[in-house]
DNA sequence: ATCTTTCATTCGATATAGTGAATACTATTC
DNA sequence: GAATAGTATTCACTATATCGAATGAAAGAT
């Protein structure tokens, strides 16, 4: 499972210590136990001793830390302030959290605020959970391929791109039940004509999910309002609803991101 | 406000980019708004070219985001990432968090968890807030010198160190009323002979801190459990009662890390 | 207890990351 | 509209971070 994005980072970069000390801190994220340099290295494809010295940069830094009587590497506490930090930063977690929270109990559904960085991938930056028996849920930092789902609609639908260069990227994605690329550049099509996305079960089997974008400058958008829920709990004029409240929500966020 | 830690951590180390890495990163978090090249590179007194490379595999690996159309740096979301990789890997957040739940509810405190990382500094990993009017909050990735405090009392006095050998590090604590060494020493031992740490005030005035260790593995402790109040809302009796709470909450998450 | 295997760590040679000056670009001022 | 002051960015030289082999330390097998 050796880490091929690494070769290429590494490659041609004037820095290639940090590409290496961010495999590493990935590696070590992914991992359910605490991990020695030798495994590191080999799954990396690190030199030892070069791995050796990241590894101690980061110790160092308290970016990872060490078990000195097992010489086991695990992720270190430092990686929370940073992102204790990244979140007292950013306004749009503090602006959307209490308008996901609103959205949740009204319509007893899981809802997220993403970040959109790029075309590559999604990250969860806030989280509301509804009441209900079962409720899908996912953590603040989780990340997901960008044109996935009803957020990838979105994007394809708002971000200003040419359809044909998106297709490469469409061809890669993972669903349960992929659309083709004609429904889905119909469904994109929709999208902009409503002003959010909706994903019933192709994503995830049983799982509907909606979007609405959220816009801080530009005129693409920079984040969107996610909302999950069980298929069966939400027909179609209950997903009507959801929508309007959505891009309602969408556009308070956006307003108040304006005033700063 | 150029970053001392950083020349000493540059040199000699064999993997210096890591060190310049890290500052920018903290630097980014500190900093209230994005910042652009010549600015990070004046603070960190890095030269721009450098500075810029480092910024770009950091770009690379999502570590910090850059505002194409003004050309500042600020935290990307791929911290968030590791945060949470990192709280799902941890078993002492999640078996720390319900007993400080209880703990908050039931003495209408803020109880955190923290881990003790050597000498230098403590980290909040879990934060639970009872109900009040007026709450003492932090949040998650605080971070805290380590012998600050009633934590510090628990780390002098558990964590097998020779008193004499703390003092330098103990002139260097900034208290609101600094108890002197005497005084402090004295308070270490009745620490060791109660099993939790006390500190009424001295810390921060009118707010009383208690703390009890938790041992991962080693004899000297990991973690702890940390409570915090205003000073009036607990008198003696009250601080003996949540001392004995904290100490049995302390050694039920010591039994549970232990069966790991 | 002795041999193997596997691991972390050191160390000298060399490819290359870091430097600082030069360049290109973009705002701001006159 | 030209000049200035500030910015980001490139580039060639050189100090040095990286590599791979060698060493030392520990765990496992016989």
């Amino acid at each position: 499972m050796k880490d091929r994005s690494l070769d290429t980072a590494v490659k041609d970069s004037k820095a290639p210590a940090i590409a290496r000390a961010a495999a590493i801190l990935r590696l070590l994220g992914r991992s359910e136990v605490p991990k020695g340099l030798q495994p590191i290295a080999r799954e990396l494809g690190l030199v030892p001793s070069t791995c050796l010295y990241v590894l101690r940069a980061l110790l160092e830094e308290e970016l990872v830390s060490l078990d000195t009587a097992t010489k086991r590497y695990s992720l270190g506490p430092g990686v929370l302030s940073l992102a204790r930090h990244w979140l007292h930063r950013d306004p749009f977690a503090s602006l959307a959290q209490p308008v996901l929270n609103d959205l949740a109990t009204r319509f007893a559904v899981t809802c997220i605020g993403v970040e959109i960085s790029g075309l590559d991938r999604i990250t969860a930056v806030a989280v509301a959970e509804g009441a209900g028996n079962f409720r899908l849920s996912t953590e603040v930092g989780s990340r997901f391929p960008a044109l996935l789902s009803a957020t990838g609609r979105c994007i394809a639908a708002f971000g200003g791109h040419d359809m044909e260069r998106l297709r490469p990227r469409f061809e890669k994605l993972r669903w349960d039940n992929p659309p083709d690329f004609a429904l889905w550049s119909e469904q994109v099509l929709e999208t902009r004509a409503q002003g959010y996305a909706a994903d019933v079960g192709h994503y995830i089997a049983g799982v509907t999910v909606m979007a609405a974008p959220v816009y801080r400058t530009s005129e693409t958008p920079s984040h969107a309002l996610v909302a999950l829920a069980l298929s069966r709990t939400l027909d179609e004029k209950a997903r009507l609803r959801l929508g309007k409240a959505l891009v309602g929500g969408a556009q308070t966020v956006t307003r108040q991101l304006g005033d700063m």
